[in-house]
This record gives C-alpha cells, sequence and structure tokens, in this order.
DNA sequence: CATGAATGAGCTTTCATTCAT
DNA sequence: CATGAATGAAAGCTCATTCAT
C-alpha cells in the first residue's frame, strides 16, 4: 500500500546526477557511457532507468543543475556592498576554480546546444535569469551611482556574463598564463566598463 | 614507382577536412561518424585512412586548421588603422556571423580540450600566436597612443580574445537579444578598456 | 494462520489474465511487458508474481482462456436448431468481429505453438474438445437427416473448425472484402459440405 | 572505381534472409535475435546492417518473399487441367507439408500484421495478386463448365485462400488427425463448394 | 498481501577501423 | 589510388524476475 518515498528517489536522482558528473566532466557529454555512469553510481544499468527516462535526460538534468548552480552563486553575492566590486568578485571565483572540470562541462553544453534544441532552451531560459539578477545588481548600482547610468542594464549584464564565459575560456587557452595578471587585467575591463564618469 | 603527388594529396586532405568541417559543425566531434564525413567528402572509407590516421587526427587537423583560420583572419586585418577600431570590426564579425556554427565548434574545442591533451595542446599553441598577433597591435597603438600604456599588452591581449569567446556563447546563450544593443555594449567594453587617459 | 482466500485469489487471477489479454492482443505475446501488464491490472511486478509463475504461465492461462472461450461459445449455440444453421451463425459471428483485436491472439498462439510445446499442448487438447461438440452437432443432424451421412463427423469437424480459423485470416488479408459477398460464399461452403443427397 | 557488385549484393542478401528464416521459423518473428541470424548467416552484426536497415526490413523481405513464393506456387499450377483437380492439389501439397515450420511463419505474419501496418500492407497486396490468380482459375473454370456459374470468382478465391490457411492451422491444432481422412473431407468441401448443378 | 527498488543478461544498433581486391 | 565488404566491441536501452520492506 505504501507508495514510492519521493524523498529517497529525489536524493538517488541527485546522487546518479552527481555521478554523472564526474563522467560528464571527464569525457564530456557524448563520450560518458551509460555504463560508465552506472558504475559511478553503483547502480546498475536497468536501475538508472527508473530515474531517467534516457541518456538526454541526464543531460537535460545536469545541465540544468549545473546552470541553477551558477545562478544560485550569482544570488549569494552580497547585495550591500559595491556592485562592482561584487561582479568583480564573481569574476575572481572564476579566477580561482581556474581548471574546474565544470569549465568544460560549460563549453560542452554550449556546443551541445548547437545539436540539441533542449539544451538549447534550457541554456535560453537559464541565461534570462542570470541576467535579470544581473541586470538587476547594475540599476541598483546606477541608483547609488556607483554605475554608469549610460548603459542599458540589460545589456550590459549580458556583456557581463560574455566575459565571464571568456575567462572561463581563458583558463583553458592559456593555462599557464600569470593568474593574478589576468585577473587585474579582467578586473580593469569590468571597472572600466561600469564606472561612470567617462569624459 | 611513381610516387605521390604531394600537392593533389595535400589538397584531398584539405577537401576532407572541409567536408569534416561540415559534418563537425552539424553534430560535433563525437556525433559525426566517419562514414558521414566519408559521404560528405564523397570518397570511400577505407580511402580516408590514407589521409589520416584515425578520427582523432581528423580532430587534431581540424582544430588546428580552425584555430589557424581564427589567426589568419586576424592577421588580414588593415595594420595601418587604429588598433581600436581593428579589434573593434574583428568583434564584429564575430556578431554577423552569431549563428555560425562554427561557433559551435569552438566550443567543442574547448569541451575536447578537457578530454584530449593534444587537443589541448593545439588550443594552447594556437592561442599563443594569437596572442602575441594581439599583442603587437596593442603594443603599436601604445606608441601611437591610442591604447593605455599602463596595459601590459600579453594580458590584455588574454583578455580581449577571451571578450571575443565570450561574445561567441553570448549568441548561443541569447539568440534573440537585440544584436546592435549587444554590439554597441561590447565596443564600449573594448574602448573603455583599451584608451587611454583614464583618471 | 490466515489463509487465503482462494475466492478472492481466483478472480485477481482472472482480472490480471483480462489485463494481459489487452495488452497481448495490443502488443502480442512477446511485444507485450510485465510492467504493461502490470500497469494495466494496476498492480505492482511483484505482486504479479504471487498469482502466475512466469510470463510463460500468463501466456499459457491465457492462450487457455481464450480456447476455452471459444468453445463455451460454441456450447452456448441452441442445440434444438438446425445444426447447418447453427454452425453459420458461429462463422457469422466472426465475420462480425472482423476485426476483433482476439482474431491476431488466435494467430499468435498458433505462431507460439511452434515453438513452445506447452502452447502446443493446450491448443491440441482444446482442440480436441471443441471437435467433440462439432462432432457431436453433426451426428445429431446426420441423425435428423439435415446433415450428409457420409460424412465421418471427426473428421468434417475438423474440416469446419479449420474454416473457421481460416475466415479469421480472411478479414487480415483482405480488410476491405465485401463482408456480405464473403459471408454469402462462406454459407454456400458450408452448406454444400453439409447437405445430405449429393448425386 | 569498382562500384557495388549488385549480383553480389543480392546474393549475400538472400542467404541473410534464407538464415533469418531458418531462425524465424525456429523462435518467431520477435523470438529470433540479430544475434541469432547473423550466427545462422556466419556474419557479424555490423555486417548484416549493410544488407537491411533493422530488423523490421529483415521482417519485411522475409514475409515478401514468403508470399511471393506462395503466389509463385500457385503459378506453377498446370493451368490446363480441371481447376478443380489443380485447386485441390494445391491444398494436397498443404497437406503433406503438414508440419512444415513455414505454416508457423505464415501465423507470424498474420499475428505481426496487427501490429505492423508494413507487414499488413505487405499480406494485403500479396493476397489480392493471390486471389486474382485464383479467381482466374474460376473464370476458366466457369467457362469449361468445371466450375458453378453462380459464385463470384472473386470471392470464391477468397474463401478458398482462406480454406488454405485453416488447412494450415488444422495442422497445428490437430497434428495426430487422421491425414488422408482429412484430406478426403477438405477436398469434398472444395468439390462440393466449386462443383455446378445443385439442386 | 503488496510494493517498487534493484538486478543483469540480452536486445538492437552504431561505428571506428581493417583488408582483400 | 580507391573501393566497400567485413569486423567486433561497445553503445543505449528493455525487461523478466527477485527481494527487502
Amino acid at each position: 500500500m505504501r507508495k514510492v518515498d519521493p524523498r529517497k528517489h529525489d536524493e538517488r536522482r541527485r546522487e546518479i546526477l552527481a555521478a554523472a558528473g564526474r563522467c560528464f566532466s571527464r569525457d564530456g557529454f557524448r563520450g560518458a557511457s551509460i555504463a560508465g555512469i552506472c558504475k559511478e553510481a553503483n547502480i546498475s544499468p536497468g536501475h538508472l532507468y527508473h530515474y531517467f527516462e534516457n541518456k538526454e535526460a541526464i543531460v537535460r538534468a545536469m545541465t540544468q543543475a549545473a546552470v541553477a548552480e551558477a545562478d544560485m552563486q550569482l544570488e549569494l553575492l552580497s547585495p550591500e556592498a559595491d556592485p562592482i566590486a561584487t561582479l568583480i568578485s564573481k569574476i575572481e571565483s572564476t579566477r580561482v576554480q581556474r581548471r574546474d572540470a565544470t569549465h568544460f562541462l560549460l563549453f560542452d553544453m554550449l556546443a551541445e546546444a548547437g545539436h540539441s534544441p533542449s539544451i538549447a532552451k534550457i541554456l535560453r531560459d537559464s541565461n534570462r535569469a542570470m541576467r535579470s539578477r544581473f541586470a538587476a545588481y547594475l540599476r541598483k548600482g546606477q541608483d547609488s551611482g556607483h554605475v554608469d547610468r549610460t548603459l542599458d542594464p540589460d545589456l550590459a549584464a549580458a556583456v557581463l556574463i560574455s566575459a565571464i564565459d571568456g575567462a572561463k575560456a581563458m583558463g583553458i587557452r592559456d593555462p599557464k598564463l600569470s593568474q593574478e595578471g589576468a585577473h587585474e587585467h579582467l578586473k580593469t575591463l569590468i571597472v572600466r566598463f561600469l564606472k561612470p564618469a567617462h569624459d
């Protein structure tokens, strides 16, 4: 009579997703195999399909989790401080995790968006959320005079997100680049972009 | 005793690579099949292996060709003009090709770099070349007073390359974003970053 | 010490069998899955195995039920009437249900008999029962002068059963065939076969 | 430069089909596995897919071959003779092959027609061909006075085909039935059905 | 009596790669 | 140079069946 315990079900799903995440960032979305994920998650292939309809569903859930996590990290940034400093600390965290395997995952997602409309949609939707959060920061900064009032908050936010993406690419293209130096220059880029009172 | 005509051999290789490029940008590195590439190139699978040792060799050559092409496009930019304008026109070309399938290829490469050291190396090497070319532009700009002298040309170049990568990601994350607006803001980002005389 | 109520147990079995019947006639013996049958019967897979040892047991029970049902329908035919009319009305019912999914089930059973000796035996046993019932009709008809006395009742019965099977096949081979016309001719076939006084 | 030799290709296809036929009549359409067919045909699984798009294509080709063969056998019957005798010899051949595995295949096809529209279509199309061939025989018989002129040739043909199907079912339902006796009665059925001059 | 989590063998299919011609 | 027949391992996925609860 007892039905599925949704709690346990969800926990298991998360466990599988975590295992999949390890496989995906090691081998890529396409390179990772169901068998590998099962081994990593210590379950049988048949059982995995109680939790996910198919591989694409795992990729989808993974992508969703990754972008949600990215958005959440942004939400956690202290909203009191100078928004410029806030955003820079965001960029900074990217620098620190420089060789983080999840960066590869991001590029896998961007590549996958080219072949999978559902992944593309997840990326678009999450991007809209992140962008409006960013834009809110910027608007607040404009109100307090920290951010150039001539910038369109939405478009500036899009540019800043793209700068973060670019920073992640930089870590791959140039792993030996002076981290402090690159960070300094990125910071300069952001500051000069946002700072008001350009003559 | 008839020897291979190296000229023809190279041309064939390029043809195959072009066919592979179409397949890769349509289906991704992993999603594209040797059979598909052969069909696209109008050769037999057996024959393809006269030109490439294995699939990874094609991916490698493809990556090399793509980054070389990117570098070459940079080389073609008129070296006379104001370097800032030059760089902006480079960004602009990214905007115009916004939904170009080759963008997905770039992200495939960046993702692949996570699993394949040889791809990672190609990316690193090509990046070093591009970066020094960019840096040369910047140095010239600094000499002529167009570019802020306090910037380190190498690091600034790395940041600019990352901005271009980010711009490509922007097209995927936000396909409906106002192109002109985003471009304006990107331009502003570059100009403010490079322009001298910040107080 | 609580014993199973055999009444309830049997009813449950019949319910499951009914559900299985729907699945089998939709997807075939091989195409239908235990999971599907469970969903159709609203029970869990584990529970199903309280009622049936394995899938083959379900197929067996199903086959048995189907042939028993066919025999029972025959039993219900009014034994008073002219046996020729009786048999024709039997053929008629086949015509009416022409596209009935249970027809496919019959052919599934006949095919399955080729790979499963136990199914073959069920078919044989049931056929013997039906045949003797048919034969009894014929004998009565011979006594009353409605049926040709030179026919061997048993063999004639076998031929008539095969004619009914054939009529079911006709519905599949030729779904658009004039139903009335085909029925008329089938009726003629039966009448001429059984009618006495051929010169 | 040499292209595929269509002769060899076709021969290989036929070989595979023959192997598949053995597997299918042993295990049924669904019960037979690609691996088993490959082993029977002495080829690798990958290679099989050079000749057939997928398993369904094999089933389709198999069905087509089987019904074409049935039609061809009919064509070979001597067209000179009394059409009734001709048709009876057709029924007779069914009796002789009584336990022929291809009979099971027929019922597999009829069952499969319930789930696969393409199989259903093949059956319909082949049936139309066979039926018109049968009907031509009957018409000729009517012209020569051997066959009852009141019968509609097309419908009578359909009824006769269904009688053959039924005869095949009889072999399965009743393998121990006196073959001669059953045959005698079947012959009687046919003769009385077709013979003219019923009073 | 009843659940559904869990298994693992087996399924169809794909694909990089080799090789005789 | 060029073909495409052939391989076989591995992929994603299904499913009958078992078992702890």
